[in-house]
DNA sequence: TGCGACTCCTTACGCCGTAAAGTAACCTTG
DNA sequence: CAAGGTTACTTTACGGCGTAAGGAGTCGCA
């Protein structure tokens, strides 16, 4: 419920995300922990919990009292933010142009799909003040290299970048709320909808008649993984049909610059 | 912090949406409040203090205690799905084609934006299970029927509709979250982003060189409008720019389906 | 050897959502 | 008109949360 943004000393959350400690001899019992013990702990949990974790389930994951980790964190925000740029460095920095921007931007795109699947908490983290961690630079440096390789000006690029970001985040926060609402009440999706739509065919009959064009959007579907659930299914869907006419879009600057 | 889905009972929350109550006479004191005073109440908290407020906050404003709530509202839950669908009923539904699809979807989005302006926890609700309200309903027909007079088909347009969707909510999180930060730090966009950049450039002095294509990035950049700040700036000149590249790509799809 | 810095603990505070039970207002029934 | 059941709303309380404050034990260095 809380938007996450990291709030605290500027100084403090920077050097920590850059892991700009002087390692100095010090006095003293030696740390039982590690910033990047208790991160890695942290998203062990949330993976598990969603963002809802807490900072005693992490502490307890380490044998410690949730009040350990002030040693070396100085809150929850900034916990996250070390999550979240630890996340984005599991992103691959590096796309092969042989075949020109758009393979390499699907990838990027399937990359970052596959990133915040693995994570579905990270896309709870505020994205208007960006976390400013080494990676999460690493990562849109990653899509900026692919994009300035067709020539479009700066002025244009932001758009474009912003455009995808949105998008895929967007795709994926679909899937991921899918499946944690799921897990959450341990309700398949399936049944989710099903015990819904039933009651609002009873309340509403005339819902057809009320929004047909959102009949016409139902028409024409196709299995793509019959694996998937169905909420699930959908966002693949989506994801693959979208991204092909933003990219046709990006394309189409391309050509008349 | 919890990703918000409606996880109560089914029909409960379905009836209420849809305003189904059968409007008997009943025994027992004459209620002092309604669904529609809680859930403009609600709004009202909401638009001031975020996601975040509380039902002891709701309550104190209608002179009564937290509990009393429950009387109406069966949790939180399900309240914040009422306050969701309340504010989707701020968008227009209908759209002049005259001029075709272009100019209704670009409206379309710009009214979406400045509903996710005045009311930013929205951004918050979950995506994935829809709340199923009739006016979430109807602003995604409104879309629905200008994207079908392209003559697509469904399987293409629910890519489309996704990828718009996804575009104008991503484009307004972004300034949304800007602006909760600042005003619950009391920092404005700037003196977050100076206090922040200052201690990056001294802990990694080479940024620019690392990621070059980022700076690429930042030329070229014109003032959208002066009066906004840093960050919102930006968000303004990315969904134009977006926006533009996107239905580039529709108009591709349409050109050639 | 003792001092000061350090890690980690216990306790506690003020929030949160909401369950349980009580009180007072009101309509229906006798 | 009195009794009884239903309802609106309150008070109290519980178990969670993030984290402030202070204390206990451990270590490096003088």
């Amino acid at each position: 419920m809380v938007v996450y943004a990291g709030q605290g000393d500027p100084r403090r959350s920077i050097e920590l995300l850059w892991r700009a400690s002087a390692a100095e001899k010090r006095p003293g019992p030696k740390p039982g922990l590690s910033v990047d013990a208790i991160v890695d702990a942290a998203i062990e949990v949330a993976d598990e919990q969603g963002m809802a974790f807490s900072m005693r389930a992490v502490g307890e994951r380490l044998g410690r009292t949730a009040m350990a980790l002030y040693t070396y964190v100085p809150g929850k925000n900034e916990l996250v933010d070390l999550m979240y740029d630890r996340a984005m460095a599991e992103v691959p920095t590096s796309y092969d142009l042989g075949e020109g921007w758009r393979p390499a931007v699907t990838r990027w795109a399937h990359d970052m799909w596959e990133c915040y699947r693995r994570h579905p908490w990270v896309l709870q983290v505020s994205q208007a003040r960006p976390v400013l961690g080494p990676h999460e630079f690493a990562v849109t440096e990653a899509l900026a290299a692919i994009l300035v390789s067709t020539g479009l000006p700066g002025r244009r690029l932001r758009g474009i970048v912003g455009a995808i970001n949105y998008f895929v985040r967007g795709a994926a926060q679909t899937v991921a709320e899918a499946r944690a609402a799921g897990g959450a009440t341990g309700q398949a999706d399936e049944e989710w909808w099903y015990a819904r739509s039933a009651v609002l065919i009873e309340v509403e009959p005339d819902l057809e008649k009320k929004f047909p064009m959102l009949h016409v959007l139902e028409q024409d579907r196709e299995p793509v993984d019959p694996e998937l659930p169905y909420l699930e299914n959908d966002a693949v869907e989506n994801f693959r049909g979208g991204l092909k006419v933003l990219l046709d879009g990006v394309e189409g600057a391309v050509a008349k610059p």
